[in-house]
DNA sequence: CTACTTTCTCAAGTTCACTTGAGATCAAGA
DNA sequence: TCTTGATCTCAAGTGAACTTGAGAAAGTAG
């Protein structure tokens, strides 16, 4: 079952056991260069374990509502062969607190403009506090919006 | 241009302006029931003044990642006849509140345990302290997923 | 009345992030 | 060797939130 044949190489069933994704997912995400499995002479794919961490990477960058586009480029800064470094992660980590402190603080802010305005009824595109200083982000061509961009 | 005929009626093309939105996003949202225009005999659609803060709500609640079927959810909560009252609103933003202190601890507990581990390299799903105890939202069903789900 | 703009409906297309299904192949145990 | 079970590819489908396009009717300005 666990196939860890070799060098520590790990199927896709396996990683999708360690990980919780589908093993469609994880043949989608290679498809797309998001994590680039090797391959058997048989031509099956076959990951090495920090491929766990870049597929846990994407997971929690979804959660935060970063679109794939997004997390290539940030999975970029990591070495595709070798096992990435304590340091390799340690920039992507720092990028990503960078994110999520400008999200939080997104949050807040609009928090605090909802204090202002709980019951006032003034939900008005231009007159509104609650709207209008964060806005700018979103809408335009088509498909689903992205969510909450950040500057 | 401004029709905003007899009793201060807008037309679709008036509330597009309003509100930023595509005339073809405003038929969209009155299609799906988020909005209701009543129409004139000839057959267009005519807003009153607070489906322009329906709307701007709609805008605002997406921005925080809100679908538009919870959307619908929250407005049903407002007349759609009659122009809503303070309270209406009141109730309304309340419940907004309560899910945007949600998120917003959501996140800083995931910047808490980022803080905890950048550097580390540890990003693995079973042992990191940074994915797992906030998993058991997102994946299920095809299409894009859904966002920092709350509980 | 004519010309022009706005709006109407309805069907089909788009993007993202995948999943589903069909049919073939690989690998391992009995 | 035979039989499972895991994996492969490739095409097509899915859901959300809209947009685009075609062709027709409504309203307005001159």
């Amino acid at each position: 079952m666990s196939v860890t044949s070799s060098k520590g190489l790990l199927s896709i069933g396996d990683v999708a056991r360690r990980t919780g994704l589908a093993v469609s997912a994880i043949r989608f995400y290679d498809d797309e260069g998001l994590v680039s499995a090797r391959r058997t002479p048989g031509g099956r794919r076959m990951f090495i374990r920090s491929d766990i961490r870049r597929l846990s990477f994407i997971l929690i960058a979804q959660q935060l509502g970063f679109s794939l586009d997004d997390i290539r480029v940030q999975l970029k800064q990591l070495p595709l062969e070798r096992t990435p470094t304590k340091r390799d992660w340690e920039r992507i980590s720092r990028g990503f607190r960078a994110h999520l402190d400008a999200r939080i603080g997104m949050l807040e802010r609009l928090r605090d403009r909802l204090d202002g305005c709980i019951g006032c009824g003034c939900l008005s595109l231009d007159t509104c506090k609650l709207y209008n200083p964060e806005d700018k982000a979103g809408k335009r061509g088509a498909g689903p919006r992205l969510v909450i961009e950040e500057p």
